[in-house]
DNA sequence: TGTCAATACTTGTATATACAATTAATGTTT
DNA sequence: AAACATTAATTGTATATACAAGTATTGACA
């Protein structure tokens, strides 16, 4: 449905632009809806999974806090708080590093595999398309978005 | 910046649908932190910046509770208590319908309508460019994004 | 008319985010 | 080596969100 019938938006916008910018807002709030339904049944929330993904990226090599932080999809999110609802579920472990203590060094456990791996198989058609956009389509808008951010 | 680099992706996505679906939660948590500077001179959040411009849009008739949720960008916010902060701050009254007292009418008062103009005035050429975007490529994003919705 | 369902909103609780302030460890400078 | 700055992480506080449960009012119908 088009942007202004979902949110019911009786004056037109007053540029492409500031249409986009709420499109992006309001598509992202959708799939983050999509998402959260996603994840429930594992017990873990979108950007928990977005940290054992990035985790698992580094396996075996740990990452510190910061490196975390800086490859997160949301940047402000904190890092250090989503870190230890994921170790009190056992999906990480943190060690403080020996080299230099003032950075923690964090990895994914075998049970932190085992979850990604698990969430793999029963959404392995999640993200393999999008209804009505073809590949060529997604590469453009992709492009498109990397340029927006300049 | 190319997304890859900006989240240090080594490994590639595994679609480029995947990758559009991290593009537009990254993108719009970018556009989000935006919006959290743009709006905090002000003293409001987007939120509530979004529940004012939806209130200005049906002004002067008043909207109840439900038509502000069903307009929102972020459709799980919770209208209630965000309406209640604007009405801490003077920006909107609510009355109890005399029709129907199960709906609360909300509407939005003159220092919030001053507030909108004071922004907008502020902030008048946001919206109209994003940098390194043509209008028509802002066009196909938006429909695209409108179909990828479904 | 009394009972039940539906509607409209509110509240409680757990979790998450924004941002500033704080702690601790390491580097740098003189 | 002492003082200061920088880095890395943690904590505190206010606000926001997700979701379920609750309240009050109205509508439906047997």
């Amino acid at each position: 449905m088009r942007l202004e019938e979902e949110i019911k938006q009786s004056k037109k916008f007053s540029s492409e632009f500031e249409k986009l910018a709420v499109n992006i807002l309001y598509t992202s709030s959708w799939l983050e809806a999509q998402n959260i339904q996603r994840f429930k049944p594992f017990g873990i929330s979108p950007q928990q999974y977005n940290v054992l993904r990035i985790l698992r990226g580094s396996a075996p090599k740990p990452l510190m806090l910061s490196d975390i932080s800086s490859r997160m999809i949301d940047k402000n999110s904190n890092a250090t708080r989503l870190v230890e609802k994921l170790r009190l579920k056992g999906f990480v472990k943190r060690e403080v590093c020996e080299s230099n203590r003032r950075q923690v060094d964090i990895i994914i456990t075998k049970k932190g595999l085992d979850l990604l791996a698990d969430i793999d198989t029963h959404n392995d058609s999640w993200g393999q398309s999008f209804k009505g956009l073809t590949k060529i389509e997604a590469e453009a808008i992709n492009d498109a978005l990397d340029r927006l951010r300049e």
